[in-house]
DNA sequence: CATGAATGAGACTTCATTCAT
DNA sequence: TATGAATGAAGTCTCATTCAT
């Protein structure tokens, strides 16, 4: 029962990974406007209608790209809250957490484009990044409470500043390009958020 | 008869303006590709072949508006380098000179298309970006053989994020929407940018 | 199974000739500047862009048209080289294989275009309008070594005269208007090309 | 009287050839859709409300430059007709006559052009163009009479043979590029047309 | 008269989406 | 179910022609 769901459903699910990983690579090389549908079927060698067996429109293949991400992002962030230890350790969690791997990417690197592609999930966007910004809120009010993050800075400064640090272009720049390891990056932009430029007299 | 270049010169210039202005407005809100000239044209009120008499592509007319920001930019950067006192007021001086007006919105906001869009004046682009960038790195590293910058940090990494600084999305929902003053405003960021989030012991 | 290559492909094929068909009608009868691909379209009654799933552009259409009669007339150009019998039965075979049919009317009567529509055959076209020449001039040099051919003209000189024989303006108010016998035709144009206007005394 | 019609009469003149000149080189060039009335005015220095003030279309520019040349070869037909000496001096002497100078090349040139450029004209050249062909048919009329040209022959097949000895690309080729003199031109044009490309017994 | 900015019809081309096989 | 040919709306850009200055 348990895998009898399978034989042509997982071709199915298979396909379609295929689709979304070229989709993917394609998007974020190229940008959402100039990757046409035939260039990602002829990509993955599958005929332009199969694309749209999957995806109904080019906009759900990018939201299906995104979305995942999101979420992740978003549980990661639940995640956080709950981490054993004080607003600093959960905010390096996060960040430990969504630096390494796929992050967000997608989301940044269209993050112009997030409001006039996905017309259709505006509201459901919206919807997510609110939980997202909520809970980096609740951990910062935390952080204020005990006093270690500046009471002065609203929390939609600091909670704003904290999400340009997944800011993919250093992230390539960095670990990609100058291959610094990866817990140094993730060390000096933890430091950036947490001590700004200055030089600090402490840090853990 | 000494400003005799008008009379014409200075309607066509009018115009221009007007296109430029119009145009701004909707590729801000909407994307350079949910925008199509006719609608820029009708928008302005003139016709199609108006628009190419000034700008022969659409990239051109969208490059008209990036250009002035991004040298606007780069001179405030030149400005900021020979401005009197330590690298701390040149960046200081900096935030304020861009973060009020039009600085960086269009750049940021259209970053993820800048490379797609304006593929004719990658190169120019480029030498701009790199121009401005090298300016930073040159404050920052004064700051760190001065001592007061954390010379640990890459300057890539602080340059990054004081880039990050002026995003538009957060200047609209803090000035403009809940009217915090904008010395406020320019005081924050400097904060987060220079001290972190952390309670500080410190600062000016 | 042998011809399994059809079902769909033979569509395909019956389609594109009937565009050919079409646009060789409107090109001829209005010349490629004045013919427009809307026109095309709706006169063989497919939408636009079936046009460029068959053509990518108009140009490459239009030589769609023009290349198998350059090539066909390459061909005959070659048959008669090998024909047997003296230069001058060569030469009549080739106006009897050529003069019949499509021949060079394309050619021709797009002769002054040719060098500015098709901007990217340039050198194709070059390349297939030397072979024809030189395979004429082999012939009229032949002559000339036989003797049979005035030893005093440029074969250039002639080969042009022998292309001008071809034009297909007469060739419609002869044969097609005033309905002069093919076979007359032919006569015609041989005794004019070979022996001039003037009375002869022979010839065959 | 005579002068007193100038002063700004004759700068209006002037001007109007400076154009047509241009226009000339341009439209051999680059062949008539390819030469925009923007270029013809840059490249003569003025106006482009200049170039319509002289000619109400560009349709009317071209023929203004095809018109003349026509006229005059019609008047070279109507001089050869009276000229002194048999149907061969005849032309002989409109060979000689408009094979040098500008001739045909403009007729020719733009031969299959003619019918969808001077849509306005249509009438007009074919009158022209038809009083052309009957004075030849005239003369090859009289040297049939006379037992001079071949009776077997119909006219409209001479006249057309003949017109085709004008292709200015083989002058180009010949008197231009390989430098061949043109009374050496003209000779073997003429035995061309005469006695065609068989060795010959006789000719003058 | 001369100018050249403005016009707008219309050309070519792309591409997301549909649907018969 | 998968295919890919067909569709046609929409976009960018050109250029002959007009007309206010």
């Amino acid at each position: 029962m348990t895998s009898k769901i399978s034989l042509k459903e997982k071709q199915r699910r298979d396909r379609e990974q295929l689709i979304l990983d070229y989709a993917e690579k394609m998007l974020l090389e190229k940008g959402y406007h100039d990757v046409s549908m035939d260039e990602i079927a002829a990509g993955v060698g599958v005929a332009k209608g199969t694309l749209y067996l999957h995806f109904p429109k080019k906009e759900d293949l990018a939201y299906a790209l995104v979305k995942p991400k999101m979420l992740s992002f978003l549980s990661s962030v639940e995640e956080a809250k709950a981490f054993s230890g004080g607003p600093i350790e959960k905010l390096e969690y996060l960040l430990q957490r969504e630096l390494t791997g796929a992050f967000f990417q997608f989301l940044l690197k269209s993050s112009s484009d997030m409001t006039t592609i996905f017309k259709s999930y505006e509201t459901e966007i919206h919807e997510v990044l609110s939980q997202i910004f909520s809970g980096i809120h609740e951990i910062l009010n935390e952080g204020k409470r005990e006093g270690v993050f500046d009471p002065e800075l609203p929390v939609e400064f600091m909670s704003s500043a904290f999400i340009n640090m997944f800011e993919p272009h250093l992230y390539k720049e960095m670990v990609v390009v100058r291959r610094m390891p990866l817990e140094v990056y993730i060390r000096h932009t933890a430091i950036l958020f947490f001590q700004g430029i200055m030089k600090s007299k402490e840090m853990k």
